[in-house]
DNA sequence: CGTAACGATGTG
DNA sequence: CACATCGTTACG
């Protein structure tokens, strides 16, 4: 008995290997999990059963009614296969279907044996939690529950019913709750019992259904029984999408453990490896005589420390040292490069940033003078300019269809509009000596974070200015866009369509070019930072002691002549 | 990989 | 229809 019972396992443990989950449930005469194929479960001992093991095909499993397996039968021979009579077939398939053929097995209320305890994918019917019937209302789970005044978020069932065979392991009872030890028991003796509870004569029993494969008759042109591609055929069509995304997704995955089992092995022997060979070993420290502790090259601590004092530091470095000096670093000639090229570049962005302060306050002056014109009354005769009014322009924020005059304007509040209802933050305020009016820089207490757009740009914080009705344009007037002919607009600023927040756009300009400078300023400060530690860093002691190099003297040695031998 | 959340679905 | 609880998915 128990040699057929081993014989047994080690029939499907060819496939087993590749199978994803170890703790599956296992089903069939074959003892491999739900395959999303067609199943059939015995209505005496409640097992399924993989159709193709046992050459029972949908099609025909729409004829039967009540169905046993081959097991039960022998143990009970009053147990009949019994078929629905043709007229009821069309009729109760469909009910039918549900219970029988679901895969995996589904529900199933072990009525006819008189048990109460449900059998399910998730659940054995048989183990403790199982057969429990209250909730525990301690758990996370009840405590979730609406009865136990939960918000039903979490929706599983109590811990404590949780199946220990089929439940899935995250949503079993928290090891804290139980013992390490205490489980671990527990689930070996229930393993033993639900292989036990298949153990008859299996083999026996399998080689009967082969022989009896003839007699079944295959009318669905049903394959060799391991083919994995018949397999496939015979999955559910009701779960088969869903399931076939699965399946999909656990191949990759299990393409990925293997890498990673593969590693972790090859980790492992290494340690071991390294491990073994120091088994009892003279201490090294200088002058010991000791065995060396296990784990370890030295009997002591102290041994250590004097081997590292003696040999590394007084030996070894003073070596380094010498070596080291005696070849110039190219490492350092370039970092020095690199400083210097850093340096010239900071050296030109403040000047560049000079240059965009200075200009930062020239407009501030041309702003200023331009605020002293006076509003030109016969101007606005010239203004009617009429001649473009068939033309039309799409607003490139809202796409409404605008007035060529006035659409600087109704792009300026649209833009300004969407803007404001954005936010564009940093939790930093900003930091920058000498510096006036860049960013914004309101805070932001929701989300604890100061705006950082330009502060002349922001019309999230900051709206512009009502404009006096005495107030001017003022924009200056340029001949062929860049020469500047020293006038300014003098149309009142509220009815000048073409300058519309000239002030704003040209400090922006100014401010844009300013923030660029100060980011290559940080950018270069970051990179000096860099090339500076890298710097001090090199032949320094650890350096020193964990690297050195060696000299060829390109007379005597010729490096290729070693590889191409 | 575990957790939280939630739609889906079977049950009473 | 409410409830129980499953399977899936987004997320950290």
């Amino acid at each position: 008995m128990d040699s057929e019972v081993s014989d047994m396992d080690q029939t499907p443990a060819v496939d087993n290997s590749s199978m994803e989950e170890e703790n599956a449930p296992l089903y069939c005469i074959c003892r491999k999990p739900d395959i999303n194929c067609f199943m059939i479960g015995c209505d005496s001992c409640n097992e399924w059963f993989h159709g193709h093991c046992i050459n029972v095909t949908e099609k025909m499993a729409k004829a039967i009614r009540e169905w046993y397996c081959q097991r039960c039968q022998e143990m009970d021979p009053s147990l009949e296969i019994k078929y629905r009579s043709k007229k009821n077939r069309e009729k109760d398939s469909e009910l039918e279907r549900a219970e029988k053929r679901s895969s995996p097995p589904d529900f199933k209320l072990d009525k006819r044996r008189g048990s109460k305890v449900k059998r399910s994918a998730r659940m054995c019917g048989e183990c403790e939690p199982c057969r429990r019937t209250e909730d525990c209302a301690q758990c996370d789970f009840c405590k979730d529950m609406k009865k136990f005044g939960g918000p039903n978020k979490i929706r599983q069932k109590c811990r404590l019913r949780q199946c220990v065979v089929r439940a899935r392991k995250m949503l079993r009872v928290r090891d804290e709750e139980f013992s390490l030890r205490e489980r671990r028991d527990n689930i070996m003796h229930r393993d033993r019992r639900y292989s036990d509870d298949f153990d008859g004569n299996e083999m026996e029993l399998y080689q009967q259904y082969k022989k009896r494969n003839m007699t079944w008759g295959s009318e669905d042109e049903e394959g060799p029984v391991y083919s994995p591609v018949r397999r496939k055929k015979a999955i559910k069509v009701k779960h088969v999408k869903r399931r076939e995304k699965k399946f999909d997704k656990k191949k990759e995955s299990r393409r990925h453990k293997q890498k990673q089992k593969h590693k972790e092995r090859s980790r492992h022997s290494n340690r071991v490896d390294g491990r073994q060979t120091g088994d009892l070993h003279q201490c090294l420290g200088p002058n010991c005589i000791e065995a060396a502790r296990p784990n370890s090259k030295y009997c002591s601590e102290d041994c250590g420390m004097k081997l590292a004092a003696n040999s590394r530091i007084y030996e070894i470095l003073p070596q380094r040292i010498q070596q080291w000096q005696q070849s110039p670093c190219v490492a350092e000639e370039q970092g020095r490069k690199q400083l210097e090229r850093i340096r010239r570049e900071q050296q030109a962005a403040r000047m560049r940033l000079a240059e965009m302060e200075r200009r930062f306050h020239e407009l501030e002056g041309i702003i200023a003078r331009a605020k002293q014109q006076v509003v030109q009354q016969d101007e606005e005769v010239n203004e009617t300019d009429g001649e473009d009014t068939d033309l039309q322009i799409f607003c490139v924020s809202c796409s409404h269809p605008i007035n060529p005059k006035v659409a600087l304007r109704h792009m300026e509040r649209c833009y300004a509009k969407y803007e404001s209802q954005t936010s564009f933050g940093s939790i930093f305020p900003t930091r920058i000596e000498g510096a006036t009016r860049l960013f914004c820089d309101v805070y932001n207490p929701q989300s604890k974070t100061y705006c950082k757009r330009l502060q002349v740009l922001c019309p999230e914080h900051s709206r512009d200015p009502k404009v006096p009705v005495d107030e001017v344009c003022g924009c200056p007037l340029v001949r062929n866009v860049f020469e500047p002919t020293g006038e300014y607009c003098r149309v009142s600023k509220r009815k000048c369509n073409k300058h519309y927040c000239w002030e704003k756009l040209r400090r922006a300009e100014v401010d844009l070019e300013r923030v660029r400078v100060w980011y290559k300023l940080d950018e270069l400060f970051e990179q000096e930072r860099n090339v500076r530690t890298a710097m001090t860093n090199r032949a320094g002691l650890l350096a020193l002691m964990l690297h050195q190099t060696i000299q060829h003297d390109p007379l005597t040695t010729d490096l290729r002549s070693n590889k191409d031998r």
